[in-house]
DNA sequence: ACAGTTCTCGTAAGCGGTTACAGTCAAGTC
DNA sequence: GACTTGACTGTAACCGCTTACGAGAACTGT
């Protein structure tokens, strides 16, 4: 039936209209117990969202966006580099939308123009992937774009998870469980949220007065891939350890991997732990777990006061260990 | 000075009616330059776009989409299983905005609700990782929605790259170059993509009597991980051969990785192809070129013919092998 | 010079919402 | 009982843009 039929009658949804005139009010009204404004009174408000119910009316996003005076298009641009967070990315994205829609704001995609900037404006911007002296900061601030950056930069507003503390309680976890020679997986230090997981590390280990030994420190390459690498590397090399701090769940991976392809055993000879706690990595890692929906609320909060005009604000979302199968006590 | 303007008149931007002001004619008639509609002085009409220029004016999409009576919010859909795709899919996306928003349209994303069907509606969908009896494609198809499937589905609109003869291209180069024995590294075969480069790869060995071996199918897991262990693997067990044809970029990262770490030299004692061309993957890769932006255009225009009710079709995008230096003629 | 065409362009009514404003009406006050 | 008051609700303007409609200007041919 509805494959047949060819004329376009697509989707033609409900409007305000058709629920003022079903309930027998006036639009106004509607609109209003819509947005939950006072002065509606309980019985009205009961009858109009029945019938919104009855009619499985939804509001037009797009409208609603034109209709409201405050500017609520809100562009999302990701730096040139950060293709490599895809994971995490993606999850919190998930949010962000999930976030924004629900309060009539609408997300638009916009791509970097070959000089680094967006290559459209909105009217305000969530930022990823900035370095401290990316030029797109600069120019939305001249421009005088009221913008959120997922991140770390002097002067602006922005908010970042709680890198360090989750270094720090990663490495701290398996201090406790008596490890000491703990070798830290990460990268190349360009990227501000692995430097901070680090100087976690760091910290922690000096606190417990554990060898900070070079050695220990090993370059994973971000990926499962340079990760394994590495750790097969470490092993032949004879460096020594009991567990490994992997600065992502992806890192983790790989260095599992590596560790039983060499015939250790995870968590016996080994323990592990990964930091982001991606879904889809499986249940078993003990790793350090990102509020990702909590990132989200707290940037579209920092958006909306950025859009209110309200002076710069930061936010720390906290992170959290997840001890489970992959660390044991040092045997 | 425009950080401190706490009061926001971010981002006013020119409406049409000021850049009609400013010419000195109506709205109506910067509308018609605006949409390339007929029936306006061609001295008019330059006078306009001049003014246009003058004032920076960009025209408001959000109203723009409002006034059109088509519909024309699209909405992104993903399926569940689709987040190992994400380097291709991020590309697609990219050029899929563009291609969309440069015609007045407006991409919004759609989670998946919890029963696997899209959370919201929008006037027409498209549809990544679907498989055949996906029930978002019944779903979308009852309630008369048009959408476009990436991938390939009986009985809908679909777009997808030629994967089948993608395969059957880096398998033929190798061939040509004298490899008989070449190892097919994939994935379970879940996904129709990888079937496809499969099948390929299948076709043009047995066209060219080459033979076609059980252990030269290789489970690289679609990741850089899972084919350098794979390759390893392959390498220790002396199964013999001279090339790979990588069913993805990152198996071909890991291919590479695996044979150098085991002292072999690329291309020098085994020849490797991937798939994809991914941009980030590096310059020196034979591979074979998905045609991304013609993969956005098409689906643009399916969609279009979509919302205009016409009859479902499909398209086939071509792709391309890339020779570069990974390949080599058989020593 | 004049009626009939053809161009060009301004006017105004939407698109689906929001909201300032004003009006209605029952309850409260003296 | 007349007057306030306050809670509800309807009306209409507006967000920025498109477009059907109609009016005037410019051409055409005779």
């Amino acid at each position: 039936m509805a494959s047949r039929s060819t004329n376009a009658r697509v989707s033609s949804r409900s409007t305000i209209g058709d629920v003022a005139l079903a309930a027998g009010v006036s639009t106004g009204t509607v609109s209003r117990v819509l947005n939950d404004r006072a002065g509606v009174h309980p019985a009205t408000r009961e009858m109009v969202l029945a019938t919104i119910e009855r009619l499985g009316y939804r509001p037009d996003a797009v409208a609603r966006t034109l209709s409201f005076r405050q500017p609520t298009r809100i562009g999302l641009n990701v730096g040139a580099g950060s293709r490599r967070l895809t994971p995490f990315f993606m999850l919190f994205l998930e949010s962000l939308i999930g976030e924004l829609s629900s309060d009539g704001y609408l997300l638009e995609e916009i791509a970097n123009g070959p000089d680094g900037l967006p290559e459209r404006l909105a009217d305000a911007f969530v930022l990823f992937g900035a370095h401290d002296d990316d030029i797109r900061l600069s120019y939305l601030s001249e421009l005088g774009v009221p913008f959120v950056l997922l991140g770390h930069a002097e002067g602006v507003r922005w908010v970042m998870p709680d890198d360090r503390d989750g270094g720090h309680q990663a490495t701290s976890h398996l201090l406790r469980l008596g490890h000491e020679r703990i070798v830290h997986l990460s990268g190349l230090m360009h990227n501000q949220a692995f430097l901070d997981r680090h100087e976690g590390y760091r910290a922690a280990m000096r606190d417990a007065g554990a060898p900070l030994a070079p050695e220990l420190l090993v370059d994973g390459d971000f990926s499962s891939l340079g990760a394994y690498r590495a750790v097969r590397r470490a092993l032949a090399a004879d460096i020594g350890f009991s567990a490994v701090f992997a600065a992502s769940d992806e890192m983790a991976v790989g260095a599992i991997a590596a560790l039983q392809d060499c015939g250790l055993k995870v968590p016996l000879d080994v323990s592990v732990v990964g930091f982001d706690d991606l879904p889809e990595i499986g249940e078993a890692l003990t790793t350090v777990r990102q509020d990702i929906p909590r990132l989200a609320t707290v940037t579209v909060a920092l958006l909306k006061e950025a859009v209110a005009g309200k002076q710069p604000a930061n936010a720390i979302v906290p992170v959290q260990l997840i001890a489970r199968g992959t660390t044991a006590r040092r045997r």
